[in-house]
Parts: C-alpha cells; structure tokens; sequence
DNA sequence: ATGGCTGTTTTTGTATACGATTCTGCATCA
DNA sequence: TGATGCAGAATCGTATACAAAAACAGCCAT
C-alpha cells in the first residue's frame, strides 16, 4: 500500500521519454543525444543520462559511437526487413496466444473493454487528425494486445520492434502515412475477442503485411543529416 | 589497418566474462555479483562494472535490487515455460532461414566446415567428459545457425534465450544432463546444408521439445540459496 | 536463549572532476 | 579561392568522492 515508486527512477523517467518521442514521431532519425543536454532537461547528472542511453543502445534504437556520442538510430532498408520479418514471426503467435486467452471469461471481462477503448482512442484521434497521438496510439494497440498475451518475452521483444519500426515508418513511407488502419484493429480484436487464434493470427499477418507494403525500401535510406555521416565512414 | 579495438573493450569484456560462466554451469543462480569485487577480478572501476551489469539485467540474466545490488537471475518455472516458447518459436524460423541460405554454393562453402567442425568439437567434447564443455557448445551450435541464417535481430534474440536457458537448465534438469545430443544437431546439419528448410524446422522444434521435456518444471524452484530469499520478499 | 535496538561496516546510488578525443572557427599559405 | 593546420571549446570516457541505504555485530532487556 506504499507509494512503492511514486515515479519510475530517473533513468527510466529519460528512457521512456526518448521512446515516447520515437513512437510520436517528434525525433528524426539521426538526431544527436548530447548528455549534458538530455541531463538539463530531465535535471539528472550525466551518470543517469548515460545508463538511459545504453540501455536503448541496448534496444537497438540509440547508436553510440565512441568518443562521438548517442544518435538516433537510422535503420538501413536491410534492417527494416528484419524488423518487418520478425514482427511477422512473433505477432501473429502473440494474436494467437491472446485468442486462447479468450477463452477464459474474466480475461474476456477484463480485456474487451480495454481494447475497446483504445480503439475509440485510436478513432477520435484519427478524426480529429491528431496525427502524433494516431501513430502512437497505433503501436501502444499491438503492444496491448501483447499484455493481453501475458508473455513477458514477447512483450519485452515487441516494445523493441514497435519502436524501431517506428523509425523505420519515419524513413520510408512511401505515400501517405497510412497508419495501421483501425479496422484492422477493429477486426482483429474482434477475432481476439472471440477466441479465434488461427483467425488472429492470420489478420495479424496480412496488417503487418500490408503496413511494410506501405513503405518504399528501396536500397539508399534517405534524410538531410545522412550525406554528413554517409561519408564519414 | 590499425589495430582498431584490441581486445572489446572492458565493459564487454566482464559482460562476456560473465556471460561464458553462465553458459559453462560455473556460476550459480542467485549468486551475488557485487561491484567492488567484479572490479578487482577484471581491474575496472566500479563505473565500468556497473555498465555491464546493466546491459545484463537488460539481457534478463541479471537482476539488480535496489540498493541490494546484482544477482544472477533465477527463472521461475513460468518464465522458463516462457523462454522455450520463445525458442520453439523463433529457432525454427532461424533453421529454416539458414537452410533457405544453403541454396547459394557460397554459402555452403563457408558454413558446411563451420557446422561440420562444430560438431566434431562437441563430440570430443563428450567423448573426453568435459561436461563444462560440452553444454557450452551446445548452445554456441545453436547460435552458429543462427548466425548462418544471417538475421541480426534473430541472433540477438537468441542469444538472449540461450544465456536464459542455460540458467533454466541448471535449476530444472531432472535426471543425467541430457545436453543436446549431438546426434540432433548433426541430423539438423545435414537438413539445413541440404537446403530442406521445413524438415529443418521441424527437427529443430523436437530438438527443443526434446530437451524442454527433460526438465522437471513443477512448481518449486529449489535451490540452496533459494530458501534465503524466498523469505526476504 | 530470544527479540529488539543501536552503532559500525559494507555496499550501492549519484554527482562530479579530470584526462582524452573530437569538433569548430580562424588564421595561414599555396 | 580553397586547402591545411592549429588553438580553443565542447563533449565523451573513466575514476573517484561522498551520501544514502542495507547488512552486520554486539548489547541489553525480557
């Protein structure tokens, strides 16, 4: 019943706002995290910033590069589809895994409502043309659907493929944004809801397919800061 | 040309220091890894210890307690169930990508001596019952497929899941260790170097079948020290 | 003996200091 | 004009200092 951790310890505190700036596409890949700097603004010590940086070196998406400091991290096409081929492997097991779930009644009590919500979240937002929060929300449905599956690897696997797939989204989508559609959502938790794994898993398949449709990876990873750094290997 | 990173550099240097005594069964569960003392074995300050511990509490073979310091991670059953989900999921993506692989002479060029020296490695390793040896090739030859199968995302994956097992194995192994026979991992050689990827897979999902079948997962977790802070939460 | 209290010791959490490396702008020279 | 080199500034890598928390040991009271 104590306040147990009244906020998350600072270094979480840095480590979930980067993330939450990737998923809101509010950074570009590329983008420099100096540490005095994100020290100034979250008022920690470098030692803190530092322990918030390798751990998302860790998760792939902050490169650091000795004696030059933390970026962004700018996935290549080769990477992208890798990211892709992943999600394509884990997510429809982790749909299918929910779906089994289902069967128990109070997860169903439990869930619906949850799901049913985010996807109103994910409506409004899309209507009022909140393209920020629509993104965000987007990937923030997979990773619930993730708890609904009550896997933590899969859980802990996916947060790093959502965020990085939001990086790669940032690079190389090809037209217009063409967010994870919320009927695909809708459908899917449908098929979640009503205990149908193979169906899940399937709708999983073909979302995922068609979001990578939906991106140009042609081979240069195009953006303003690359040419500085493309010739600086 | 120039000599770029020696050796890695330090903190990679304890994290695999760490890492390889997991992996060879000298290191138990819940044992203490506190900083001072890792700074005196390896010669590194307490700031260069503490990176590596990090980046092994976030690979989940570590576990650091606030203020209580670093301990070797105890999976429960549940997680263990987990892990080998997680594997009996992935590996047999990874087999069957690295067999898709074996279509490409080249290919074959470079890895059938590789798989093949392995595998000889792992015999003679039984052969003269050295048990440290043998359980750490067993999973250095799952993760030569997986570096064959030339998927960075997959490989770290594993890499993750096989330091976990490693520990799940030690704490769960119910009669005589049963390490992957080697007669599995050739058989898995010969389909993957043939190129059948759904046979691959498939050997590679009894493979794992097999060797989570030989652990008794009921509920305990026992282990000496286990007692000692069973009491503590 | 048992249980609780208190001062001491050990160990971790965080900030900061200092050397090393890279970056930047300006002056110099072909 | 443009390249080159060289301070000076900024930034990173690492060790270390100090504060805070936990573990430990001894002591007293029951």
């Amino acid at each position: 019943m104590r306040e147990d951790n009244g906020q998350t310890d600072r270094t979480t505190a840095i480590r979930n706002g980067i993330v939450a700036a990737i998923l809101e596409h509010r950074v570009q890949p590329g983008t420099k995290l100096g540490e005095d700097e994100l020290g100034s603004i979250y008022g920690a010590s470098r030692t803190i910033v530092r322990a918030a940086l390798q751990a998302l070196a860790h998760e792939g998406i902050v490169v650091i590069e000795k004696n030059r400091g933390a970026f962004i991290a700018r996935p290549g096409p080769a990477e992208a589809r890798e990211v892709f081929e992943a999600r394509t492997l884990i997510e429809p097991a982790i749909a299918a895994r929910a779906a089994s779930r289902a069967a128990d009644p109070a997860v169903i009590a439990e869930w619906a409502p949850r799901l049913r919500a985010h996807l109103d979240e994910e409506r409004a937002a899309l209507a009022r043309g909140d393209d920020r929060a629509a993104i965000r929300l987007s990937g923030e449905y997979h990773m619930l659907i993730a708890r609904m599956a009550a896997h933590s690897i899969y859980e802990a696997i996916l947060g790093e493929l959502i965020a990085r797939s939001s990086l790669i989204i940032l690079l190389y989508k090809s037209r217009r944004a063409h967010f994870c559609g919320t009927d695909h959502h809708a459908v899917l938790a449908d098929a979640i809801l009503a205990g149908d794994g193979p169906g899940a898993g399937r709708l999983m398949v073909e979302h995922l397919v068609e979001i990578e449709h939906g991106l140009d990876l042609g081979e240069p990873a195009a953006l303003g800061a690359s040419l500085s750094e493309a010739l600086r290997g």
